[in-house]
DNA sequence: ATTATTTTGTGAAGGTTTTCACATAAACAA
DNA sequence: TTGTTTATGTGAAAACCTTCACAAAATAAT
């Protein structure tokens, strides 16, 4: 059976593909445990999911398995490459070089995906233009003629709160469609922009309402 | 009409718990303003909601409003606090003071919301001993016994994914019921244990796929 | 070969979440 | 007062997402 490229019309949910990157994650460990082929019980059992919803999802981009062995992993883990876009080099820049923003600079695991974070703005003279981890940090003064010197696609915000919103307004400015944001607040982007937000607030009230609450799990078969 | 405190046995959804989040932020950020009330439409067009959906996750919990004014900011906020759950302390240790640990233990939002981290553990010589921002960083192979010693309630792991499971496996075995998880690892917990992951290549790659496929956001209104 | 077994791919069913729409109630204006 | 406006709270409808269940296809066993 052909790998196809389904060019559906469909919108597809933010849910599958959160659990494409579930899935890839774990294909990369298979693929080191020297699987060469793997079910969708199997990938359902080690991401607490149905073995229906894994085969659905990836039905949504194509036929990717063959009936009574299953998915050949390698292959497999090439194909959501593929879909999620990963199979490419994303080229990234970091506002705010403090302490999430140094973490984010060393997580090893941005540059294992190919993203790569290649530039670094911060606002603070003590720390513009000194080098860190190899790249020097440049004047956030600098932002709109840089980021496209530089061919940044993607851009990390982690700046304090009170001045993310301005920062995006330049980011914006400087034709970046695609932001990650680690300050607590709701930022405004036109239409065509991109944003995520990275709220570890949300996770520990999330844990703190289901302490109270002793709140029911979803049930997993 | 008095708040009801209403004890129903259905189940909550997670969006709703997170947007209660949400709601909780911007009511802070409303009374700052000094806003004295707010209605489901201003609160649904911060949050890029609703207005009907607003009131619908609100509607789980109580009646909280007054016709034809709205919500009125400071009790709304404080009936969030009281279901979410943080309207009181809640003690927490982390595991690995590393890059993104030490970031955390910096992260003023969390003591600001009544995380408090009161307890540093790691398996490095040079670290264990040593005084992290008033916190002295204890031995890791004494996590059984001081987690309960000092009260802790949710254990933060920002530990190399590798030794994640290990470290849960104590962690778990310490009595803990709520873990949020910073290592790229699928963790194995009892069914009464609550874990929350911090994925951020999963947000990551939602902006790849997003702009690989032009995906259409949600529709707002 | 033939049969039994495994496992995919997918319509349809079932379940959950969001949105609609309106009765209801409070506030405000005249 | 009375009427008009505003805005909640909520069943019902619509949209969305997950699970079911089974035909189809491939493998493995006899
Ligand atoms: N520390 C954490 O663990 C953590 C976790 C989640 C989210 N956050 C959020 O991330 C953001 C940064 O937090 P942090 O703890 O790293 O703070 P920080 O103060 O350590 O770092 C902020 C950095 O941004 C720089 N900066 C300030 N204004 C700037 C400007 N106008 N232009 C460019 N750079 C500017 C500062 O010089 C500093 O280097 C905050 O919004 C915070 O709420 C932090
Ligand atoms: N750096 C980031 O921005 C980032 C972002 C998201 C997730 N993560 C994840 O968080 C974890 C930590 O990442 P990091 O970049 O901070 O790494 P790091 O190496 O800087 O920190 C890890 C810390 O854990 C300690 N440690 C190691 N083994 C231990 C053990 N058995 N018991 C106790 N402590 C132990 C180390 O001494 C070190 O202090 C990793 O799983 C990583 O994938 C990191």
């Amino acid at each position: 059976m052909e790998p196809t490229a389904k060019l559906s019309k469909k919108r597809i949910s933010e849910s599958t593909i959160h659990r494409l990157s579930l899935y890839y994650r774990t294909l990369s460990l298979l693929e080191k445990e020297n699987y060469e082929t793997v079910s969708s019980k199997e990938l359902a059992k080690r991401e607490k999911l149905t073995p229906a919803q894994v085969r659905k999802d990836l039905s949504f981009f194509g036929t990717f398995g063959t009936r009574g062995l299953g998915y050949p992993v390698i292959e497999l883990k090439k194909q959501i490459a593929s879909i999620l876009g990963i199979d490419r080099q994303w080229r990234v820049a970091l506002v705010g070089v403090g302490n999430i923003g140094s973490a984010l600079v060393s997580y090893k695991e941005f540059s294992r995906q190919d993203f790569h974070i290649v530039k670094l703005f911060d606002n603070d003279q003590r720390k513009i233009g000194s080098n860190h981890k190899g790249i020097v940090i440049s004047d956030i003064k600098n932002l709109e003629t840089e980021l496209p010197e530089a061919k940044i696609e993607i851009v990390i915000v982690a700046v304090p709160a009170t001045v993310a919103q301005y920062i995006v307004d330049d980011v914006v400015k400087a034709g970046i469609k695609a932001i990650l944001n680690f300050a607590p607040v709701n930022l405004k982007v036109p239409d065509d922009v991109y944003v995520r937000n990275e709220n570890m607030s949300m996770e520990l009230e999330y844990l703190s309402f289901a302490m109270v609450n002793e709140h029911p799990k979803k049930k997993v078969k």
